[in-house]
DNA sequence: CTGAAAGCGCTAACAG
DNA sequence: CTGTTAGCGCTTTCAG
């Protein structure tokens, strides 16, 4: 007759037993796990020695409460599929890696309504600060950040009011400068084509924006415009140049929200035979790598996704040479790479 | 003159805070909070209230300490960065959406060292289950994989013994499989391209055994390769293809660890006026969104990548039809596409 | 250098 | 339907 056993065989272990398996204090297993304060090192080995023998994994959760202090920051981004903010990932890891801190990631699918929950939900945490993607957020969404007595810094726009901090390019900026180096090429019949507009990509948004009041300025104005939503970046560039092209065969130039469709596009004119860039023009947006390995070099406008992300990480965690503490903008210069698909002035 | 706050102007808000705004006792406003038992819809209109009001945001380490349950997933993955484990993320996400639990996700960058860290990192805070990518890991990895008590799915890989659960395809198979198709295609100079093996991607390497193993079956061997490392892989593809082809011009398929690459050198061949797939033929792995808008569609066999992250979230939340508990094992079958590089047998 | 006591903010388990 | 009492597993603080 087997008895059973007296206890969860599969209760996680906690502190306490790593004492009694090393016959040192909880208070004193525990300083060795985190390297603080001074033990000798014989107590340390023993210690170490236990831990390791049992398996022990740190319960953070009960040492978060202790201590109030939480290793983590919160990341809010609309996507994780275009490639974009992957880079901007990047640089924060790089930057949070020798910190002690750690990214955690939440997606919003471009809706303002589960950023806020997603926010909710990352501050219930009590993360050690918080990047989230943009300046535009639902009223309560932005009530929380204020309240929530951490850093918040909010990337890859700066057209608008910051809760706290800001890091990245402005759109506008971007649109505008574009537009003047069309111009400038003199190329006079412009066409825009992007995302459709009610999926609150408010940076594309202000980047149109730029774009046709620097147009105007010159007396100009869209002569054509296409927006497209869902299925391949690449694809859906071919089909909507196709769609815009034949609707307005005079255009004589294309810009585009992103370099994924820009570069379909460019496969597009290529294929025709069109003159890419003396009879028409392509611009995109982003900078991404993938331009690298086309037939021809698509204009672009670099984000400064990597060294948004990087900063916004510094910020956070206490980096900066400036040595302000909080609410600092810092704004990148989006430069402008004229590839291939623009006339040389 | 003017008092100083009696109270620190920033500690965050208890439940106590709203208990005593709402006069109503803190279990209370705790269950309300959490929807959880019979509360008067007098009481609970007054709680919310004041839970509004002062914008309290619930501490969920607190919860998670007292209630031993953490809504949390962890994703363990190599990269963000190339397409295919977004894709997973995705489907994960999906399924998890309606659970209550959230996703966590750590990347490894194909290092097992940080792999081990990350993992550790997340069982610390003790979360519902954890995905991880693959089935190698550390020898410590395993062990805290195997005590951690919670349930483990690896996946995107089978060939191999689990922890717990796997989800994926056999990278074995998908590259016998693709073998089979180019012989049977008449193809008999067939090169390899792919990333440099020390980079620890298991999978790409399963995927040329079973790859060369077929040929051998069929009497051939793998005629030349190529590797490459870092860079835009677009680019990548179309260098490697290029030297490739220079030094043994009469290979006649080229079968590319990855779609990225195989589109690089799909973009050259036909640049080249090459004729594919008469002469040469060519085919990458992933089934990407990119290739739907290439100029011809690339021969590639889909990872099943959606499914895969659908079907291990539906794991961790024990949402199974088969009403299996843990230990499953389920693998998909990667489906041969075989576009425009291939030749009609 | 080491240990004992007192919580961190919440929820489980009871009692009304 | 509502309240009370004990912790959850750690770290802070203070004594040796």
């Amino acid at each position: 007759m087997t008895r059973p056993p007296l206890q969860d065989p599969h209760r996680t272990l906690t502190l306490r037993d790593v004492s009694e398996a090393s016959g040192v204090s909880e208070m004193t297993v525990s300083r060795v796990l985190r390297n603080r304060g001074d033990v000798s090192e014989t107590t340390r080995e023993r210690v170490l020695d236990a831990a390791r023998r049992l398996g022990y994994v740190p319960n953070k959760i009960a040492g978060a409460l202790a201590s109030q202090r939480v290793n983590l920051v919160g990341v809010v981004i609309p996507s994780l599929s275009n490639m974009v903010f992957p880079e901007v990932m990047t640089g924060i890891s790089e930057t949070l890696e020798d910190t002690g801190l750690q990214p955690v990631v939440g997606v919003s699918n471009y809706q303002a309504e589960r950023e806020e929950q997603v926010i909710y939900e990352m501050l219930s945490w009590r993360p050690s600060g918080l990047i989230v993607a943009g300046l535009e957020h639902s009223e309560a969404a932005q009530a929380m950040l204020a309240q929530a007595g951490i850093p918040i810094v909010e990337i890859m726009d700066i057209d608008g009011t910051p809760i706290d901090s800001a890091v990245g390019i402005s759109h506008r900026r971007a649109g505008r400068k574009m537009a003047e180096a069309i111009v400038a090429a003199g190329y006079r019949r412009i066409a825009f084509l992007g995302t459709h507009m009610p999926t609150n990509d408010h940076r594309a948004q202000k980047r149109l924006e730029g774009f046709e009041e620097a147009l105007a300025k010159a007396g100009l104005a869209v002569a054509d415009r296409e927006y497209y939503s869902g299925g391949s970046a690449l694809a859906k560039g071919r089909e909507m140049t196709e769609t815009l092209l034949r609707r307005s065969p005079d255009v004589d130039f294309l810009y585009y929200s992103n370099d994924m469709i820009g570069a379909g596009g460019l496969l597009w004119c290529l294929e025709q035979g069109l003159d890419v860039p003396g009879k028409i023009g392509l611009a995109g947006f982003n900078g991404v790598e993938l331009l690298e390995g086309l037939p021809r070099r698509l204009a672009t406008m670099d984000a400064c996704r990597l060294e948004t992300g990087r900063t916004a990480a510094e910020i956070i965690a206490g980096k900066r040479a400036s040595g302000v503490i909080g609410g600092e903008i810092v704004e990148f210069e989006p430069k402008l790479e004229p590839g291939d698909t623009i006339r040389k002035a």
